[in-house]
DNA sequence: AGCTTATTGGAACATTGTTCCATATAGCAT
DNA sequence: ATGCTATATGGAACAATGTTCCAATAAGCT
Protein backbone atom coordinates (compact mmCIF):
# COMPACT_ATOMS: atom_id res chain seq x y z
CA UNK A 1 0.00 0.00 0.00
CA UNK A 2 1.84 2.62 1.38
CA UNK A 3 5.24 2.29 -1.07
CA UNK A 4 8.57 3.89 -0.99
CA UNK A 5 8.84 7.06 -0.91
CA UNK A 6 5.71 9.14 -0.23
CA UNK A 7 7.85 11.72 1.44
CA UNK A 8 9.09 15.07 0.10
CA UNK A 9 12.47 14.62 -0.20
CA UNK A 10 14.59 10.93 -0.89
CA UNK A 11 15.52 10.07 3.26
CA UNK A 12 19.39 11.58 2.30
CA UNK A 13 20.16 11.26 5.42
CA UNK A 14 20.64 7.26 6.54
CA UNK A 15 19.10 6.01 9.56
CA UNK A 16 22.45 3.95 9.88
CA UNK A 17 25.46 2.75 8.25
CA UNK A 18 23.86 -0.13 7.18
CA UNK A 19 19.96 1.70 6.41
CA UNK A 20 17.33 -0.80 4.59
CA UNK A 21 17.03 0.78 0.66
CA UNK A 22 15.90 -0.73 -2.58
CA UNK A 23 19.16 -0.20 -3.86
CA UNK A 24 20.69 -2.62 -0.77
CA UNK A 25 17.95 -4.74 -0.92
CA UNK A 26 18.58 -5.28 -4.74
CA UNK A 27 22.30 -6.08 -4.28
CA UNK A 28 21.55 -8.64 -1.34
CA UNK A 29 19.43 -10.25 -3.66
CA UNK A 30 21.54 -10.40 -6.68
CA UNK A 31 23.69 -12.19 -4.42
CA UNK A 32 21.31 -14.93 -3.43
CA UNK A 33 20.41 -15.35 -6.93
CA UNK A 34 23.88 -15.53 -8.27
CA UNK A 35 24.75 -17.96 -5.67
CA UNK A 36 21.42 -20.45 -5.10
CA UNK A 37 19.53 -19.95 -7.67
CA UNK A 38 15.76 -18.10 -8.17
CA UNK A 39 14.19 -20.52 -6.32
CA UNK A 40 16.56 -19.43 -3.04
CA UNK A 41 15.30 -16.01 -3.14
CA UNK A 42 12.47 -16.34 -0.39
CA UNK A 43 11.88 -13.15 2.00
CA UNK A 44 12.99 -15.48 4.92
CA UNK A 45 16.50 -16.15 3.33
CA UNK A 46 17.07 -12.51 2.41
CA UNK A 47 15.83 -11.10 5.63
CA UNK A 48 18.35 -12.64 6.99
CA UNK A 49 20.92 -11.74 4.40
CA UNK A 50 20.10 -8.59 5.38
CA UNK A 51 19.67 -9.29 9.17
CA UNK A 52 16.15 -7.64 9.40
CA UNK A 53 12.80 -8.79 8.69
CA UNK A 54 10.24 -9.42 5.86
CA UNK A 55 8.09 -6.46 6.75
CA UNK A 56 11.21 -4.18 6.38
CA UNK A 57 11.98 -5.45 3.13
CA UNK A 58 8.33 -5.03 1.94
CA UNK A 59 8.24 -1.21 2.83
CA UNK A 60 11.18 -0.79 0.15
CA UNK A 61 9.60 -2.86 -2.63
CA UNK A 62 6.08 -3.89 -3.61
CA UNK A 63 6.02 -7.79 -3.79
CA UNK A 64 8.51 -10.29 -5.20
CA UNK A 65 7.87 -9.75 -8.52
CA UNK A 66 8.50 -6.33 -8.41
CA UNK A 67 11.93 -7.07 -6.84
CA UNK A 68 13.05 -9.52 -9.92
CA UNK A 69 12.79 -6.85 -12.23
CA UNK A 70 14.81 -4.42 -9.93
CA UNK A 71 17.47 -7.16 -10.18
CA UNK A 72 16.82 -7.85 -13.52
CA UNK A 73 17.09 -4.47 -14.47
CA UNK A 74 20.20 -3.80 -12.99
CA UNK A 75 21.74 -6.28 -14.03
CA UNK A 76 21.20 -5.51 -17.65
CA UNK A 77 21.66 -2.22 -17.66
CA UNK A 78 24.94 -2.63 -16.39
CA UNK A 79 25.65 -5.28 -19.12
CA UNK A 80 24.28 -2.85 -21.84
CA UNK A 81 26.28 0.49 -20.60
CA UNK A 82 29.51 -0.96 -20.08
CA UNK A 83 29.25 -2.56 -23.72
CA UNK A 84 31.75 -1.91 -26.60
CA UNK A 85 30.82 0.62 -28.90
CA UNK A 86 30.48 -0.22 -32.56
CA UNK A 87 30.70 1.30 -35.60
CA UNK A 88 29.07 -1.22 -38.16
CA UNK A 89 26.24 -2.25 -37.68
CA UNK A 90 26.02 -5.55 -38.55
CA UNK A 91 28.90 -5.86 -35.87
CA UNK A 92 27.14 -2.98 -33.28
CA UNK A 93 23.48 -5.47 -33.36
CA UNK A 94 26.06 -8.57 -32.75
CA UNK A 95 27.66 -6.79 -29.89
CA UNK A 96 23.97 -5.65 -28.45
CA UNK A 97 22.79 -9.35 -28.73
CA UNK A 98 26.28 -10.70 -27.60
CA UNK A 99 25.70 -8.41 -24.38
CA UNK A 100 22.58 -9.57 -23.70
CA UNK A 101 23.22 -13.22 -23.80
CA UNK A 102 26.42 -12.73 -21.72
CA UNK A 103 24.36 -11.14 -18.99
CA UNK A 104 21.82 -13.65 -19.19
CA UNK A 105 24.59 -16.34 -19.05
CA UNK A 106 25.91 -15.31 -15.65
CA UNK A 107 22.38 -14.47 -14.39
CA UNK A 108 19.86 -16.89 -15.68
CA UNK A 109 17.43 -15.95 -13.16
CA UNK A 110 17.07 -12.39 -15.18
CA UNK A 111 16.31 -14.53 -18.47
CA UNK A 112 13.72 -16.42 -17.05
CA UNK A 113 12.25 -13.16 -15.28
CA UNK A 114 12.47 -11.38 -19.17
CA UNK A 115 10.87 -14.13 -20.90
CA UNK A 116 8.28 -13.77 -17.91
CA UNK A 117 7.67 -10.55 -18.34
CA UNK A 118 8.46 -9.41 -22.13
CA UNK A 119 7.32 -5.52 -21.47
CA UNK A 120 10.18 -4.65 -18.89
CA UNK A 121 11.99 -1.64 -19.47
CA UNK A 122 15.32 -3.73 -20.40
CA UNK A 123 13.34 -5.05 -23.84
CA UNK A 124 12.41 -1.61 -24.61
CA UNK A 125 15.93 -0.75 -24.25
CA UNK A 126 17.18 -3.73 -26.59
CA UNK A 127 14.18 -3.31 -28.83
CA UNK A 128 15.54 0.06 -29.53
CA UNK A 129 18.95 -0.22 -29.93
CA UNK A 130 19.17 -2.67 -32.24
CA UNK A 131 15.83 -1.17 -34.52
CA UNK A 132 18.20 1.49 -34.43
CA UNK A 133 20.48 0.01 -36.43
CA UNK A 134 18.34 -1.54 -39.11
CA UNK A 135 18.09 1.22 -41.11
CA UNK A 136 21.82 2.02 -41.76
CA UNK A 137 21.96 -2.08 -41.96
CA UNK A 138 19.66 -1.59 -45.34
CA UNK A 139 17.03 -3.21 -44.20
CA UNK A 140 13.64 -2.14 -45.99
CA UNK A 141 11.61 0.71 -43.92
CA UNK A 142 8.83 -1.97 -44.18
CA UNK A 143 10.37 -5.06 -42.72
CA UNK A 144 12.28 -3.12 -39.71
CA UNK A 145 9.76 -3.33 -37.23
CA UNK A 146 9.22 -7.33 -38.16
CA UNK A 147 12.88 -7.70 -37.93
CA UNK A 148 13.24 -5.88 -34.49
CA UNK A 149 10.55 -7.86 -32.87
CA UNK A 150 11.94 -11.07 -34.51
CA UNK A 151 15.31 -10.37 -33.59
CA UNK A 152 13.75 -9.25 -29.83
CA UNK A 153 11.77 -12.52 -29.66
CA UNK A 154 14.67 -14.63 -30.75
CA UNK A 155 16.88 -13.09 -28.06
CA UNK A 156 14.26 -13.66 -25.40
CA UNK A 157 13.40 -17.02 -26.43
CA UNK A 158 17.57 -18.12 -26.12
CA UNK A 159 17.12 -16.00 -22.73
CA UNK A 160 14.60 -18.44 -21.64
CA UNK A 161 16.56 -21.48 -22.51
CA UNK A 162 19.56 -20.62 -20.53
CA UNK A 163 17.87 -19.93 -17.48
CA UNK A 164 16.11 -23.41 -18.30
CA UNK A 165 19.55 -24.88 -18.75
CA UNK A 166 20.70 -23.49 -15.93
CA UNK A 167 18.09 -24.67 -13.66
CA UNK A 168 18.26 -28.08 -14.75
CA UNK A 169 22.21 -28.20 -14.81
CA UNK A 170 23.32 -26.73 -11.64
CA UNK A 171 27.48 -26.39 -11.48
CA UNK A 172 29.09 -29.11 -11.65
CA UNK A 173 26.53 -31.64 -13.77
CA UNK A 174 28.35 -32.82 -16.65
CA UNK A 175 27.15 -30.91 -19.89
CA UNK A 176 27.51 -33.17 -22.48
CA UNK A 177 26.04 -36.02 -20.74
CA UNK A 178 22.74 -34.06 -20.21
CA UNK A 179 22.28 -33.04 -23.60
CA UNK A 180 23.42 -36.45 -25.09
CA UNK A 181 20.22 -37.74 -22.27
CA UNK A 182 18.12 -35.15 -23.80
CA UNK A 183 18.95 -36.51 -27.46
CA UNK A 184 18.48 -39.82 -26.64
CA UNK A 185 15.19 -39.46 -25.27
CA UNK A 186 14.40 -37.21 -28.54
CA UNK A 187 15.46 -39.65 -31.07
CA UNK A 188 13.19 -42.53 -29.24
CA UNK A 189 13.96 -46.08 -29.52
CA UNK A 190 12.60 -46.93 -33.48
CA UNK A 191 16.13 -46.83 -35.21
CA UNK A 192 14.10 -45.11 -38.66
CA UNK A 193 12.08 -42.48 -37.00
CA UNK A 194 13.78 -38.57 -36.44
CA UNK A 195 16.24 -38.71 -38.93
CA UNK A 196 16.91 -35.42 -38.46
CA UNK A 197 17.75 -35.63 -34.77
CA UNK A 198 19.71 -38.89 -35.78
CA UNK A 199 22.10 -36.87 -38.10
CA UNK A 200 22.50 -34.15 -35.82
CA UNK A 201 22.62 -35.26 -32.45
CA UNK A 202 26.19 -35.18 -32.05
CA UNK A 203 26.11 -31.22 -32.71
CA UNK A 204 22.84 -30.88 -30.14
CA UNK A 205 25.46 -32.68 -27.11
CA UNK A 206 28.63 -30.66 -28.45
CA UNK A 207 27.20 -27.16 -29.89
CA UNK A 208 28.18 -24.41 -28.28
CA UNK A 209 25.56 -22.21 -27.31
CA UNK A 210 27.06 -18.57 -27.27
CA UNK A 211 28.37 -19.46 -31.18
CA UNK A 212 24.79 -20.91 -32.37
CA UNK A 213 23.56 -17.89 -31.11
CA UNK A 214 25.01 -15.56 -32.93
CA UNK A 215 24.36 -17.88 -36.46
CA UNK A 216 20.58 -17.41 -34.95
CA UNK A 217 21.28 -13.63 -35.25
CA UNK A 218 22.88 -13.72 -38.42
CA UNK A 219 19.69 -16.16 -39.92
CA UNK A 220 17.41 -13.09 -38.91
CA UNK A 221 19.61 -10.20 -39.98
CA UNK A 222 20.35 -11.93 -43.40
CA UNK A 223 16.96 -12.49 -43.87
CA UNK A 224 15.90 -9.47 -43.61
CA UNK A 225 18.22 -7.70 -45.60
CA UNK A 226 17.07 -9.71 -48.35
CA UNK A 227 13.54 -8.82 -48.13
CA UNK A 228 12.29 -6.67 -51.08
CA UNK A 229 10.98 -3.63 -50.17
CA UNK A 230 7.29 -4.22 -50.50
CA UNK B 1 7.49 -43.31 -4.66
CA UNK B 2 5.35 -46.08 -5.73
CA UNK B 3 4.38 -43.97 -9.07
CA UNK B 4 1.67 -45.16 -11.91
CA UNK B 5 1.96 -49.12 -12.72
CA UNK B 6 4.14 -51.28 -10.87
CA UNK B 7 2.46 -53.65 -11.85
CA UNK B 8 2.84 -56.67 -14.82
CA UNK B 9 -0.44 -55.42 -16.51
CA UNK B 10 -2.02 -51.89 -17.38
CA UNK B 11 -5.35 -51.81 -15.15
CA UNK B 12 -7.51 -52.85 -18.35
CA UNK B 13 -10.33 -53.30 -15.98
CA UNK B 14 -11.78 -50.26 -14.41
CA UNK B 15 -12.24 -49.54 -10.69
CA UNK B 16 -15.70 -47.97 -11.53
CA UNK B 17 -17.19 -46.08 -14.61
CA UNK B 18 -15.54 -42.64 -13.73
CA UNK B 19 -12.20 -44.56 -12.44
CA UNK B 20 -9.32 -41.70 -12.49
CA UNK B 21 -6.49 -42.51 -14.55
CA UNK B 22 -3.90 -39.79 -15.75
CA UNK B 23 -5.64 -39.39 -19.17
CA UNK B 24 -8.99 -38.67 -17.52
CA UNK B 25 -6.86 -36.11 -14.81
CA UNK B 26 -4.57 -34.17 -17.80
CA UNK B 27 -8.02 -34.24 -19.59
CA UNK B 28 -9.73 -32.26 -16.46
CA UNK B 29 -6.08 -30.07 -16.00
CA UNK B 30 -6.46 -29.28 -19.28
CA UNK B 31 -10.18 -27.50 -18.88
CA UNK B 32 -8.94 -25.81 -15.71
CA UNK B 33 -5.98 -24.56 -17.45
CA UNK B 34 -7.81 -23.46 -20.50
CA UNK B 35 -10.76 -22.00 -18.36
CA UNK B 36 -8.74 -19.78 -15.10
CA UNK B 37 -4.99 -20.14 -16.51
CA UNK B 38 -2.10 -21.64 -14.77
CA UNK B 39 -2.41 -20.22 -11.79
CA UNK B 40 -5.72 -22.00 -10.84
CA UNK B 41 -4.55 -25.05 -11.30
CA UNK B 42 -4.31 -26.00 -7.66
CA UNK B 43 -4.08 -29.55 -6.52
CA UNK B 44 -7.24 -28.86 -4.54
CA UNK B 45 -8.87 -27.28 -7.14
CA UNK B 46 -8.34 -30.36 -9.45
CA UNK B 47 -9.53 -32.83 -6.47
CA UNK B 48 -12.92 -30.85 -6.63
CA UNK B 49 -12.83 -31.12 -10.34
CA UNK B 50 -12.91 -34.76 -9.97
CA UNK B 51 -14.99 -35.74 -6.96
CA UNK B 52 -11.30 -36.79 -5.20
CA UNK B 53 -8.86 -35.84 -3.12
CA UNK B 54 -5.26 -34.99 -3.71
CA UNK B 55 -3.43 -37.94 -2.14
CA UNK B 56 -5.55 -39.80 -5.29
CA UNK B 57 -4.12 -37.79 -8.07
CA UNK B 58 -0.91 -38.18 -6.67
CA UNK B 59 -1.03 -42.12 -7.75
CA UNK B 60 -1.47 -41.58 -11.32
CA UNK B 61 1.09 -38.38 -11.44
CA UNK B 62 4.29 -37.75 -9.99
CA UNK B 63 3.95 -34.43 -9.76
CA UNK B 64 2.59 -30.74 -10.05
CA UNK B 65 5.00 -30.50 -12.83
CA UNK B 66 4.70 -33.83 -14.47
CA UNK B 67 1.05 -32.85 -14.77
CA UNK B 68 1.83 -29.72 -16.72
CA UNK B 69 4.11 -31.71 -19.33
CA UNK B 70 1.37 -34.12 -19.92
CA UNK B 71 -1.09 -31.47 -20.28
CA UNK B 72 1.50 -29.64 -22.62
CA UNK B 73 2.43 -32.80 -24.52
CA UNK B 74 -1.51 -33.63 -25.27
CA UNK B 75 -2.09 -30.41 -26.70
CA UNK B 76 0.61 -29.93 -28.45
CA UNK B 77 0.44 -33.64 -30.05
CA UNK B 78 -2.97 -33.48 -31.09
CA UNK B 79 -1.97 -29.88 -32.97
CA UNK B 80 0.88 -31.23 -34.67
CA UNK B 81 -1.31 -34.61 -35.55
CA UNK B 82 -4.17 -32.77 -36.86
CA UNK B 83 -1.83 -30.10 -39.65
CA UNK B 84 -2.19 -30.27 -43.04
CA UNK B 85 0.66 -31.78 -44.69
CA UNK B 86 1.98 -29.63 -47.30
CA UNK B 87 4.18 -30.41 -49.98
CA UNK B 88 6.60 -27.87 -50.44
CA UNK B 89 9.36 -26.83 -47.87
CA UNK B 90 8.87 -23.80 -47.19
CA UNK B 91 5.15 -24.44 -46.55
CA UNK B 92 5.85 -27.07 -45.31
CA UNK B 93 8.12 -25.58 -42.24
CA UNK B 94 5.40 -22.31 -42.19
CA UNK B 95 2.26 -24.77 -41.64
CA UNK B 96 4.28 -26.71 -38.66
CA UNK B 97 5.45 -23.48 -37.17
CA UNK B 98 1.81 -22.11 -37.28
CA UNK B 99 0.44 -24.92 -35.94
CA UNK B 100 2.86 -24.77 -32.82
CA UNK B 101 1.97 -20.97 -32.67
CA UNK B 102 -1.83 -21.51 -33.21
CA UNK B 103 -1.87 -24.48 -30.55
CA UNK B 104 0.14 -22.21 -27.85
CA UNK B 105 -2.27 -19.19 -28.78
CA UNK B 106 -5.24 -21.41 -27.79
CA UNK B 107 -3.17 -22.80 -24.71
CA UNK B 108 -1.07 -20.43 -23.07
CA UNK B 109 -0.15 -22.41 -20.32
CA UNK B 110 1.30 -24.73 -22.79
CA UNK B 111 4.09 -22.26 -24.19
CA UNK B 112 4.89 -21.42 -20.55
CA UNK B 113 5.93 -25.10 -19.98
CA UNK B 114 7.87 -25.02 -23.08
CA UNK B 115 9.54 -22.15 -22.24
CA UNK B 116 10.44 -23.31 -19.15
CA UNK B 117 11.42 -26.90 -19.97
CA UNK B 118 12.68 -26.74 -23.49
CA UNK B 119 14.09 -30.86 -23.29
CA UNK B 120 9.99 -31.45 -23.85
CA UNK B 121 9.35 -34.00 -25.95
CA UNK B 122 7.17 -31.66 -27.95
CA UNK B 123 9.87 -29.72 -28.64
CA UNK B 124 11.99 -32.34 -29.63
CA UNK B 125 8.86 -33.44 -32.44
CA UNK B 126 9.17 -29.59 -33.51
CA UNK B 127 13.01 -29.72 -34.02
CA UNK B 128 12.87 -32.79 -36.08
CA UNK B 129 9.67 -31.73 -38.26
CA UNK B 130 11.19 -28.58 -38.80
CA UNK B 131 14.81 -30.03 -39.66
CA UNK B 132 13.71 -32.70 -42.23
CA UNK B 133 12.58 -29.96 -44.43
CA UNK B 134 15.49 -27.93 -44.53
CA UNK B 135 17.69 -30.01 -47.07
CA UNK B 136 14.72 -29.96 -49.86
CA UNK B 137 14.56 -26.28 -49.13
CA UNK B 138 17.89 -25.77 -49.78
CA UNK B 139 19.21 -24.92 -46.42
CA UNK B 140 23.27 -26.16 -47.04
CA UNK B 141 24.37 -29.04 -44.60
CA UNK B 142 26.56 -27.17 -42.16
CA UNK B 143 23.99 -24.81 -41.42
CA UNK B 144 20.68 -27.10 -40.68
CA UNK B 145 21.62 -27.84 -37.28
CA UNK B 146 22.00 -23.94 -36.37
CA UNK B 147 18.52 -23.13 -38.26
CA UNK B 148 16.58 -25.76 -37.02
CA UNK B 149 17.67 -24.67 -33.29
CA UNK B 150 17.36 -20.78 -34.22
CA UNK B 151 13.67 -21.65 -35.61
CA UNK B 152 12.77 -24.07 -32.40
CA UNK B 153 14.12 -20.81 -30.00
CA UNK B 154 12.06 -18.42 -32.12
CA UNK B 155 9.49 -20.56 -31.95
CA UNK B 156 9.66 -21.19 -28.01
CA UNK B 157 10.46 -17.42 -27.73
CA UNK B 158 7.25 -16.39 -29.02
CA UNK B 159 5.45 -19.22 -27.19
CA UNK B 160 6.55 -17.79 -23.47
CA UNK B 161 5.66 -14.51 -24.48
CA UNK B 162 2.05 -15.37 -25.89
CA UNK B 163 2.12 -17.15 -22.46
CA UNK B 164 3.13 -13.32 -20.55
CA UNK B 165 0.57 -11.83 -22.55
CA UNK B 166 -2.40 -13.76 -22.24
CA UNK B 167 -1.24 -13.92 -18.21
CA UNK B 168 -1.19 -9.92 -18.23
CA UNK B 169 -4.18 -9.31 -20.55
CA UNK B 170 -7.09 -12.07 -19.50
CA UNK B 171 -9.75 -11.92 -21.80
CA UNK B 172 -11.73 -8.90 -21.74
CA UNK B 173 -8.69 -6.03 -21.52
CA UNK B 174 -8.35 -4.34 -24.48
CA UNK B 175 -5.32 -5.15 -26.45
CA UNK B 176 -4.58 -2.16 -27.87
CA UNK B 177 -4.78 0.02 -24.91
CA UNK B 178 -2.28 -2.01 -23.25
CA UNK B 179 0.10 -2.18 -25.89
CA UNK B 180 0.12 1.45 -26.21
CA UNK B 181 1.19 1.72 -22.48
CA UNK B 182 3.67 -0.03 -22.89
CA UNK B 183 5.00 1.43 -25.76
CA UNK B 184 4.64 4.52 -23.74
CA UNK B 185 6.51 3.10 -21.08
CA UNK B 186 9.48 2.16 -23.10
CA UNK B 187 9.36 5.45 -25.03
CA UNK B 188 10.18 7.20 -21.79
CA UNK B 189 9.27 11.55 -20.81
CA UNK B 190 12.19 12.69 -22.96
CA UNK B 191 10.88 13.35 -26.73
CA UNK B 192 14.41 13.25 -27.73
CA UNK B 193 14.72 9.42 -26.43
CA UNK B 194 13.87 6.13 -28.62
CA UNK B 195 13.58 7.74 -32.05
CA UNK B 196 13.37 4.00 -33.59
CA UNK B 197 10.28 3.04 -31.11
CA UNK B 198 8.77 5.85 -31.38
CA UNK B 199 9.12 5.45 -35.12
CA UNK B 200 7.23 2.00 -34.49
CA UNK B 201 4.81 2.48 -31.91
CA UNK B 202 1.72 2.94 -34.12
CA UNK B 203 3.01 -0.89 -35.70
CA UNK B 204 3.74 -1.65 -31.47
CA UNK B 205 -0.01 -2.05 -31.01
CA UNK B 206 -1.87 -2.27 -34.06
CA UNK B 207 0.24 -5.23 -35.10
CA UNK B 208 -0.81 -9.09 -35.96
CA UNK B 209 0.68 -11.24 -33.50
CA UNK B 210 0.56 -14.16 -35.98
CA UNK B 211 1.68 -12.06 -39.21
CA UNK B 212 4.54 -11.14 -37.43
CA UNK B 213 5.42 -14.52 -35.93
CA UNK B 214 5.04 -15.55 -39.78
CA UNK B 215 7.53 -12.78 -40.93
CA UNK B 216 10.06 -13.75 -38.45
CA UNK B 217 10.43 -17.46 -39.55
CA UNK B 218 10.84 -16.16 -43.02
CA UNK B 219 13.48 -14.27 -41.96
CA UNK B 220 15.11 -17.17 -40.63
CA UNK B 221 14.25 -19.13 -43.05
CA UNK B 222 15.84 -16.86 -46.03
CA UNK B 223 18.54 -15.76 -44.06
CA UNK B 224 19.72 -19.78 -43.61
CA UNK B 225 19.20 -20.49 -47.38
CA UNK B 226 21.26 -17.15 -48.41
CA UNK B 227 23.92 -18.44 -46.18
CA UNK B 228 27.18 -19.70 -48.12
CA UNK B 229 28.65 -23.09 -47.63
CA UNK B 230 31.76 -23.18 -45.57
C1' DA C 1 10.72 18.61 24.73
C1' DG C 2 7.04 16.91 22.39
C1' DC C 3 4.73 15.35 18.15
C1' DT C 4 4.42 13.30 13.81
C1' DT C 5 5.96 10.49 10.33
C1' DA C 6 9.04 7.08 8.32
C1' DT C 7 10.83 2.72 9.16
C1' DT C 8 11.71 -1.56 11.43
C1' DG C 9 11.33 -6.55 13.02
C1' DG C 10 8.84 -10.34 13.57
C1' DA C 11 4.49 -12.68 14.52
C1' DA C 12 0.38 -14.18 12.21
C1' DC C 13 -2.26 -15.66 8.03
C1' DA C 14 -3.77 -17.87 3.87
C1' DT C 15 -2.40 -20.77 0.32
C1' DT C 16 0.38 -23.89 -1.89
C1' DG C 17 2.64 -28.60 -3.23
C1' DT C 18 3.49 -32.80 -1.15
C1' DT C 19 3.45 -36.74 2.13
C1' DC C 20 1.17 -40.00 5.03
C1' DC C 21 -2.05 -43.18 6.37
C1' DA C 22 -6.25 -45.50 7.43
C1' DT C 23 -9.52 -47.37 4.51
C1' DA C 24 -11.79 -49.50 0.56
C1' DT C 25 -11.99 -52.18 -3.62
C1' DA C 26 -10.76 -55.51 -7.40
C1' DG C 27 -8.74 -59.52 -8.95
C1' DC C 28 -6.83 -63.93 -7.78
C1' DA C 29 -6.02 -68.29 -5.35
C1' DT C 30 -8.05 -71.66 -2.61
C1' DA D 1 -17.97 -68.32 -1.77
C1' DT D 2 -14.01 -66.77 0.95
C1' DG D 3 -10.02 -64.84 2.30
C1' DC D 4 -5.54 -62.38 0.67
C1' DT D 5 -2.81 -59.03 -1.50
C1' DA D 6 -1.68 -55.31 -4.38
C1' DT D 7 -3.97 -51.42 -6.17
C1' DA D 8 -6.25 -47.31 -5.46
C1' DT D 9 -8.69 -43.72 -2.85
C1' DG D 10 -9.87 -39.53 0.11
C1' DG D 11 -8.63 -36.43 3.19
C1' DA D 12 -5.94 -34.97 7.19
C1' DA D 13 -1.43 -33.26 8.34
C1' DC D 14 3.07 -30.91 7.17
C1' DA D 15 6.47 -27.71 5.71
C1' DA D 16 7.35 -23.79 3.03
C1' DT D 17 6.12 -19.62 0.85
C1' DG D 18 4.48 -14.70 -0.16
C1' DT D 19 2.11 -11.29 2.07
C1' DT D 20 -0.20 -8.54 5.69
C1' DC D 21 -0.45 -6.57 10.17
C1' DC D 22 0.98 -4.30 14.06
C1' DA D 23 3.40 -2.87 18.08
C1' DA D 24 7.74 -0.66 18.80
C1' DT D 25 11.39 2.48 17.47
C1' DA D 26 14.11 6.25 15.59
C1' DA D 27 14.47 10.41 13.07
C1' DG D 28 13.27 15.05 11.92
C1' DC D 29 10.42 19.14 12.66
C1' DT D 30 8.11 22.91 15.45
Amino acid sequence: MSCWRMSKRAPQTARRADALSKARIVEAAIEILDARGEAALTFRALARHLATGSGAIYWHIADRNDLLAAATEDVLARALAKMAREEEPRAAIGAIALAVFDAIDAHPWAGAHLSREPWHSAVGEIFERIGGWLQPLGVPMDAQFDCASALTNYILGVAGQNAANARALPGGTDRKASLEAIAARWIQDDPESRPFLRRVAAQLSEHDDRQQFVAGVDFILAGACVKQSA
